[in-house]
DNA sequence: TATGAATGAGAGTTCATTCAT
DNA sequence: TATGAATGAACTCTCATTCAT
């Protein structure tokens, strides 16, 4: 029987680790697994159960449906996808951590790119899940397309007025940017996990691709 | 009863048209909006039949399985997504129909928009479950991984001769100009499709920027 | 396509052949092979369908019920499995055709041998459907267990009076005569068909066991 | 709702009492009436299910799949249909327990008589559904075909060397004789049950006639 | 708190039978 | 006469959820 303690951390918890028991944490061990190999949908909680170790009722004695489960697990990594740049860099940024877009957005890839490689399978369950519960959708829009979208235009703003950026609608900036970015961790991480990649000088590759497209000239 | 008989074009027939009785062509229909609605796993085919106003047992008289059914919808889909630019556009590119790369790139971009837009559900269905089916995937990676970047980074080596583009591995720019093309169809079209989209302004600034970050300097 | 018009032979029409249509009697052929192959519940009118090489829909034109087919089949063997014996071989022995009833014994088991060996099919369905259809039971209860016991008797009485056969009840020694060679049978040709057997040696030794038990002493 | 909590005995449960809850025996119950009755592929779960008064789902709980149900209702028996003969009288007739082979065989028979009798509906099964089930016949065939047979020709080896019995090859001797016993049985039990039987006469005669047929001259 | 037997609705699939062609 | 698409009831089996222990 597993006596993991460390796999799910205090992510899921909200913050204070220890919140969780032990077998709550291989039942969440347990989803995270079948839901990311086969889909929300397609998992059952016996074979969940099954996995963890658990009885069946146990699940529903910590959650009071699956679908209680799924968000419990994508919702606070939902949260964190976008939290943590927001408030920290931020900051940064307009405290002149960084001089140039490009710092910005080298320290930003790198950062996100560990927290999806971190919670890998559970950004895959979130992107794979979204299109078929409001909840999600939800609460995607929410963060991501209003909160970051908006806090992202602030600081392209910010480098515009420094002259660094091209003098195109911050939105525009934004969406490219993001839009290339994505598309590069959907194909890395989601799409086609198998191919062998060259992180490193994709990464690179990826920002001069952007730079090239927005920096004033 | 509805008597669409246009809906489901000859693509899903193989080319010639009729092929598909009147009950299949419902059955199909029914399928490709409720797979896309909620999912393949959390389609029952019980509502099918009841939306296709067909009876239960008549589904599995034309496709053995529910999966076959999945299949049938989404594999010629999947052909034609790269098919068409493929043979064709290769050969007007080749031949000099066009005679730089961002006239390529506008035209092929319209092209897909156009076919992605008309296939809008069935493409939903093929990115929704391509994770969750190894045929789906076995098929992805051999189109599209192989196949049409194979294709796609020998005109991008022919106008890389031609001094248009800039001196970088052809599969590198490839994958540069895909990632945008598809993240902005992702944003656009599955991700966030609710949100008011200037599509030809959007069109316009991501062909920009592409060439921004590819043209010979 | 079968071109068979011989394995089915006249019992099945009644006696006069050319009565059942090429496809009626492909139809019999693999309804045959499926009963005794996995018994009459568990073979399905479309795989029928399928070996006969005709459509659904043509089984229900000449035979109104999958039960029907059945009997079709069973029933003029059911006749036939004693028949001949009753008619012709009784006469015989009353006209003295016969003078020991070990002679006797020996033709009618010959001969029972060879119909049940030409009918192998159709009897194993025959004895594996009878439990389960009121209508065959009662028809073998009428034919042999009525007809064949009471002719069969008649015969014991006929040696008996001649003191070729021990003083034993009639029914008594009919008994035990069917029961040693049903057994054979039963286990040569139902239960253990794989098992390699001398036929020859068996059921002269079968026939010397019966006459040992019943012959005058 | 029945109550019965003795019908079903040690033999389901591999020996040990009280294995099985209340349900599962009922459910066992149920379904041995509906096999011997209506044959395996006949029966349905939701049919055994009302007989049994639990919920279908309750079925397949238990036992993975309707046909595992039957394994473990027909296995138990078939091993106990030859294993107590083997084990125990087998060490009896050689510690001379028995002086003679019809004392022997008086003791079989009845020993079987008697346990045929109190399994009767589950040798019922067994006998029909032999020929459609790989597994049963695998295990027939190694029980009773290798194993019982061999045994058998052991002692009867052992009574022709104290020239009691014929000096015929021993497995004829065992053919003759099971085959005789057989075709009462299979006569009595399955297929003339409800003729009007005096079994006490009939056993008698039987082993007579084996003894007629087998005793030493 | 944890269990796992029990549930019954509903899943995908097969069936014997019908009927318009 | 023969077809095979269509049916819908019935099939085996799985499911998320409940609840007595």
């Amino acid at each position: 029987m597993k006596m993991n303690n460390s796999k799910v951390d205090s992510l899921l918890t909200g913050g204070e680790s220890g919140e969780l028991t032990d077998k709550q944490k291989r039942i969440v061990e347990a989803a995270i697994e079948m839901f990311s190999e086969k889909g929300f949908a397609a998992s059952s909680t016996s074979e969940i159960a099954k996995r963890a170790g658990v009885a069946e009722g146990t699940i529903f004695r910590h959650y009071k449906t699956k679908k209680e489960l799924l968000l419990a697990i994508v919702t606070p990594v939902m949260g964190n996808l976008v939290a943590p740049f927001i408030v920290k860099d931020l900051e940064k940024v307009l405290e002149k951590d960084y001089e140039f877009y490009e710092e910005f957005l080298e320290a930003m890839v790198r950062n996100r790119q560990a927290f999806i490689q971190k919670h890998l399978s559970i950004v895959r369950i979130l992107v794979q899940e979204i299109p078929f519960h409001e909840e999600l959708r939800g609460q995607f829009i929410e963060h991501v397309a209003k909160d970051l979208y908006a806090r992202f235009a602030n600081i392209v703003s910010h480098f515009q007025e420094k002259d660094e950026l091209v003098q195109m609608p911050p939105s525009s900036v934004v969406r490219l940017t993001i839009s290339s970015i994505l598309g590069f961790f959907l194909a890395r991480y989601i799409f086609l996990p198998e191919h062998e990649w060259n992180e490193e000088e994709e990464i690179e590759m990826t920002i001069q691709f952007i730079m090239n497209g927005v920096k004033a000239r």
